[in-house]
DNA sequence: TGTACATCAGTGAACGCGCGTTCACTGATGTAC
DNA sequence: TGTACATCAGTGAACGCGCGTTCACTGATGTAC
């Protein structure tokens, strides 16, 4: 790996991400370094600034990539609403936890590097198209609602998301180790039921 | 501040803490150092170690402190149930909101600075304590039901845990910014209502 | 097909920085008699 | 009340470390003619 026979790397930009969320998988967000981030590519450390401006630069790259692949995933997972809207809507949850632990290295640049979504257009946008599909799942879940007595599917779509990301962060991601007996996926299932009957959405 | 009149400072171990937990209000856990903090107490870097083993030592202090100030004001507010354990219940969720803003420092050093709560029993206990309280609140909250009709109380309070916890995480703490024109207060509570309403503990 | 040259993606050495931690030390405090 | 002395809580200098970033540079690539 740290020895190349050309003078040029060929795909530097792209090890340098890789690299970048193999580091943070290994040990977060904060410890991560684009010193080793080169090191690991084989690269001296004044080379990944021909491809980013800024070590700040790559690790919004990091969760720029993960928030597409999410969206991706959630878009896949959603299968636009088949069989019926609510066991669709139930998927996604799960996958977001199912995210987490498949991806750790972009989960962590995502929502937990402290990086500033808002003041960076292009991940803002990737950030938005992933929320965009729990909205609307939301909304087609209550479709056939009449229209006064439908909830605003952005607000259903943020209560499924925070209590995906308390979840996870809580008894999957932390080092608080087993809290619970349950485990963290049923944990979700059973919270998001319950919320969606507090809907009404499911009989009791 | 810098500056102290005697020799022995007194109370550097008050002000160790008082002044970490200053730091990690302003700039996150991960950028809080030992040396920072013995400058604001005025005293040389070495004179921490009377007091912590290290770093480390110190952060879980301030996270051990922070779960015991948490759990005290749960306490204070489920305020044995009145005046009924379910409005008593709603506040616990929005007591934790206001813990995380006006305790930042002590919140970060709690939930975002990655320390481990399983490895120090004292840290563990307090950590307890605090979510004791959901846990009775839930007990509480379904006595009346028949045995058979009550959910599992530790369910309960994981899921309100949760739903809190991902509120303040995405809603109120992150530099996502306004991702949403409800206030983080009032998604938190209509979450909640939701999800009890869900249990069947309110009527529709 | 061959050559000149602009452009690009690397190098490597250096910078200043702040940190956690250790060490032998010393000033202050409090206790025993 | 006074003194000797152990204990304690500081000092300050030093260590090694790794980092982000800049700089003048050079090797490789590709394009124009």
């Amino acid at each position: 790996m740290p020895h190349r026979k050309t003078y040029h790397h060929g795909n530097l930009r792209e090890a340098l991400v890789d690299g970048a969320v193999d580091l943070i998988e290994l040990s977060g967000p904060q410890s991560f370094s684009l010193a080793e981030a080169a090191r690991r590519a084989g690269v001296s450390p004044a080379a990944p600034y021909r491809h980013f401006k800024s070590r700040e630069d790559l690790l919004e790259e990091v969760a720029r990539r993960g928030y597409v692949e999410f969206a991706e995933k959630m878009d896949k997972v959603y299968d636009d609403g088949k069989p019926n809207p609510l066991a669709a809507l139930a998927r996604l949850g799960n996958s977001y936890l199912e995210f987490a632990q498949e991806r750790p290295g972009y989960y962590q640049a995502m929502f937990e590097s402290g990086i500033s979504v808002v003041e960076n257009p292009e991940l803002w946008e990737a950030a938005e198209a992933s929320i965009g599909i729990l909205v609307r799942a939301s909304e087609e879940l209550f479709a056939h609602f009449p229209v006064e007595d439908r909830p605003p599917p952005r607000m259903v779509a943020n209560h499924i998301w925070a209590m995906s990301h308390g979840v996870v962060e809580l008894f999957a991601r932390s080092k608080q180790g087993a809290r619970s007996p349950i485990s963290p996926d049923d944990m979700l299932s059973s919270g998001v039921l319950i919320y969606l009957r507090g809907l009404g959405v499911i009989g009791n």
